[in-house]
DNA sequence: GTCTCGCGCAACCGATGGTTGCGTGTGGCG
DNA sequence: CGCCACACGCAACCATCGGTTGCGCGAGAC
């Protein structure tokens, strides 16, 4: 219970927005705010923002290079997410042991 | 990859006070706008609103009893939701392998 | 029959995700 | 060498959202 999930972290992670950016530095290794604005559909100020929440919670490190800032993802603070969504959906599985079996069904339905 | 996750669910999960109403609500049974306030330091409307946005996605229903609505957890739609947590952290996990391995550290260690 | 409790509606406030607009420095290139 | 263009930061502004206070109302308890 009490979950004791750390808020920052999860609504760093929360917002769509900043999933997707999330994706795109993984699949690409890095990203601009520039370049993943190109990728996104909003503009280069509001993916700037967003990097400054992801860098303030520890979720991606820059390194100026150039006149560009590379953005990478800090892996071991995306595994402390990534515990945390599983520890929140653990904590509901073991309140509802029936979810359990639906929850695992609907994973493997939309597994590609 | 692209995740496609419904925003809306993940959003109505993604809110802090909200994940906490539903584990309050999943331990006790069911849960009233004044019910659930009097355990958590928000207002009363303040939950009522979040009872409004969780009930819109389907992830409680309501039922009038007497002068009191009482909101329970649609078991099968937070399931989907967890499921789809456990998809996103996933996704992630494929990406980079070596997330996998310290997540699962993690995991362990705050196991309670 | 009245009083009280639980609720809904409305106005307001601060934070945040988003936009446009502008100024600036660095890098490529004629 | 000098200039242009590109990527960035800063600032103002707007809508939405989580939260509050304040109100009125209807159903239950006494």
């Amino acid at each position: 219970m009490s979950v004791t999930v750390d808020d920052e972290l999860w609504s760093a992670v929360g917002d769509p927005t900043r999933r997707r950016m999330l994706d795109l530095m993984l699949a690409d290794g890095f990203g601009t705010a520039t370049s993943l604005s190109d990728r996104l559909p909003v503009t280069r100020q509001a993916v700037a923002k967003h990097l400054g929440v992801l860098h303030r919670v520890g979720l991606v490190h820059a390194t100026p290079s150039g006149r560009e800032r590379r953005y990478e993802v800090d892996e071991e603070q995306l595994a402390r997410a990534t515990a945390q969504l599983a520890s929140v959906g653990a904590s509901w599985d073991a309140r509802l042991h029936r979810i359990k079996r639906i929850a695992e069904a609907i994973q493997r339905d939309r597994e590609n």
